[in-house]
DNA sequence: AACAATTGTTGTCGTCAACAACAATCTTCC
DNA sequence: GGAAGATTGTTGTTGACGACAACAATTGTT
């Protein structure tokens, strides 16, 4: 986990919205041939310009932020956010094939195999030989899975409980209701 | 390598596991400690349990989404998120050194290497030996790349569309408020 | 019974974050 | 002035991850 900086404290200041793409060629204060600009560098403000206003950087950096937290929190039982969600998923829907399972978390089938593989080794999740489909597995949380997972839930919601200091209680909660459709 | 057909054992000699309470996962009802029924099994719904309130799931899910048309939608310029995040910073901040760009987009600078690598073999991007510190490089869009950025804007308001239409107007607004401070 | 579809598996490819090590080059401090 | 330390760009490695392709075993479909 690093102790890797948190997320860059940079933070608000509003950006200077400098020129978008027009730029004509000429016409330029942007002395900047070598060396530093005046203008953007000296005081420390580097614009992002349009990238201000699009949802997937910021959705983007936020992701990364979420997850690092997840992975650190979690670190103690070294469960990372699709270990669980895959476990998850298994101890509220016993019994479901590994197809079902990936279509439901959006992983792709084959990616499935190597994360089961891992919980199966760990005696997490187990899978058991459908009887009425012998092509299929069904997939099961193992004793110890079933406790395991109860700890790793409560590890989660502290987990949670950091988003929510880091964006507010209700915004977090707005985020999660503008983005159930992807859910 | 590989875990050819029995390298760890596990994948496969699961098979010789007991089977005793072992039940077809369209059979009888299931343990429900966590609410969830056979019911929800039953028609084709599966529950996410503890996973519906997590922020990091449904942000992961929407980066995915959100990634993938941003890659359609500027499919035609082949130009992918990350590329087109430091070509905006670049054209917006002339001569930022490789470290600058890296650290203001949260970027390894390892990985910059490769961008602009890239970059640069399309004219999109030069490098530009620092006078004031022979280590750096000050990083300028080519003439080419000025105008070609202007269309990759463009195309990327289009998406930014996209986005507005998915999940709603005044909900992207909402969104990027709420994650302003990541940016 | 022949043919198409599904399931789990293996493998490959490319993206990406995190590290480590290195040479060249500043910067600091004695 | 010069040694020690820090920074910058670079190369390389590792591992998680998404997207595909191919395959054997099995099921379903006709």
């Amino acid at each position: 986990m690093a102790r890797n900086s948190q997320a860059p404290g940079i933070a608000k200041s509003r950006i200077a919205k400098s020129r978008a793409g027009i730029r004509p060629r000429s016409g330029g204060r942007i002395r900047s041939e070598n060396g530093n600009t005046h203008s953007d560098l000296m005081n420390g403000e580097i614009g992002l310009d349009a990238l201000a206003g699009h949802a997937g950087y910021a959705v983007r950096r936020f992701q990364i932020w979420i997850f690092q937290d997840f992975i650190r929190t979690l670190g103690a039982v070294d469960i990372r956010p699709t270990q669980y969600s895959v476990m998850t998923v298994i101890g509220a829907n016993p019994g479901l094939s590994q197809m079902a399972v990936a279509k439901r978390l959006g992983i792709e089938r084959a990616r499935l195999v190597h994360l089961l593989d891992s919980l199966e080794q760990r005696d997490l999740v187990s899978r058991v030989k459908s009887a009425t489909d012998r092509r299929s597995h069904a997939l099961h949380l193992t004793a110890r899975g079933r406790t395991a997972l109860a700890q790793f839930k409560r590890l989660a919601a502290e987990h949670e409980r950091h988003v929510a200091e880091k964006i507010g209680k209700e915004n977090r909660e707005k985020l999660l209701q503008i983005l159930s459709d992807f859910t």
